[in-house]
DNA sequence: GAGTGGTCTAGACCACATA
DNA sequence: ATGTGGTCTAGACCACTCA
């Protein structure tokens, strides 16, 4: 039993020691926007492998404290975005703050996965027009809407894109939406969604799921991924909860 | 000028390509449960290192749709535990489905992060209550309330948890709470944390921060993390988007 | 073109679960 | 005791940004 009394029965990972460590850093001598050593650097200086220093960042980017991007390093976070996720239809139809970025309208099969929320056939039409959210000239959101060609048929398949979002658009708005039921899941970005979100693909996202109902059915189902670093989602009519509340 | 019309712009990289394959073969030839060779042998038969293998398992987790225990195996998740946030002021003071733990309840100086949402002075002392939330024998989640103790100062310091816990409970429940915010963002699983989740520190997870509102003041910041991996956060008051839908 | 983060390799050892 | 996933290393090369 010549068991030393030692105290350290924790044996934290290196990565998770050296996360705590740079968050010390981070907090006390950065400030937002601020770059970083390089990871060569870092990893030398902590005296580890660069693997294992990038776990460690990683952690920080997912918490929404660094940014990382190819080519040009690693700077110090500002507080997330807050998205305003409403209790009634605000998001679709309406106008809200925030710049955002039409991507694209089409009509195509509804995708597999889709159909059942959707309450349509598996291969039914659909419509989707799809948008991008912009916060500070970064873009943090895909805002994705499916609505059955059931629900708004009279949408010329040769319009462009924008004409036929805005006709989509349109013919919801004048439906009365009588409920939604809504989810919040982490998902990782597709290769087409990272590169609109300028992340690397398999990137960490909330997906919020929306199901808007009228007429006792499913009339249109969105689909919102949002960067996981850098956005909250915020609920409730009330304004965020930590934000700039300080005095 | 021989650019040869090469269509594969795309030039993916190897763990996205091997997550796709993963994901066909996991729907096609594997049941909920069902254990997959192991990350060894899976890395040799697909011919890459097991790194890249990994990063790829990181991904299907995080999506739910692996389970990874160490020294045990990975198996194939089922759908994905719902965890019902109620508009009003379920979750705390009440009693809800599912299986609870309480971990501990506690009174001591509020930690410094929260001490701006909970509106009280840096140092101030507060009441904190945890439990777990567990589905089917997993633990999913912790929840954790902080009560200032300006709020609730009829708390013997001697007590107990359990006693502790029940008295700050129940008197929060003789409280009327007026109103409540919500906030919903990814963070890391803390070592502690990590071990009651049974997961590894730094692992994902959703990070629902509520702030109850009485008398115009802040009276209880409830911080519940849930494992991103197995929960999805259901909203309203309608049954869960897809779930058993299908007739 | 220099410097950055992103990807990938081929190993090694450790902590844990299970039988 | 065996086999699993978890951690860590020391390299290499690639893709990208930016001056």
């Amino acid at each position: 039993m010549a068991t030393t009394a030692t105290v350290e029965v924790a044996a934290e990972p290196k990565y998770w020691h050296l996360r705590t460590v740079l968050v010390q850093a981070i907090e006390s001598e950065f400030t937002t926007g601020q770059t970083l050593p390089n990871e060569r650097d870092l990893s030398a200086r902590f005296g580890v492998a660069r693997a294992t220093l990038r776990q460690a960042l990683e952690q920080l980017e997912l918490e929404g404290r660094l940014h990382r991007r190819r080519g040009a390093g690693t700077v110090v976070a500002g507080p997330r975005v807050d998205i305003t996720i409403g209790t009634h239809d605000e998001g679709w139809p309406g106008v809200e703050p925030g710049d955002r970025d039409l991507v694209d309208g089409t009509t195509a099969a509804v995708p597999g996965r889709l159909a059942a929320q959707l309450g349509v056939r598996p291969r039914a039409m659909v419509h989707r027009v799809r948008r991008r959210q912009l916060s500070m000239r970064q873009p943090v959101g895909i805002e994705c809407l499916y609505v059955p060609r059931a629900v708004v048929p009279r949408v010329p398949e040769l319009l462009g894109d924008n004409r036929r979002a805005a006709l989509v658009l349109r013919h919801l708005r004048n439906n009365t939406l009588e409920g939604l039921t809504r989810s919040v899941e982490v998902g990782v970005a597709e290769p087409e969604e990272a590169r609109l979100l300028e992340r690397p693909p398999g990137t960490a996202v909330l997906v919020v799921t929306t199901a808007y109902t009228a007429g006792g059915r499913t009339a249109a189902l969105a689909v919102a991924t949002y960067r996981a670093d850098t956005c909250r989602l915020a609920f409730g009519e009330d304004a965020p909860i930590g934000a700039r509340s300080a005095s």
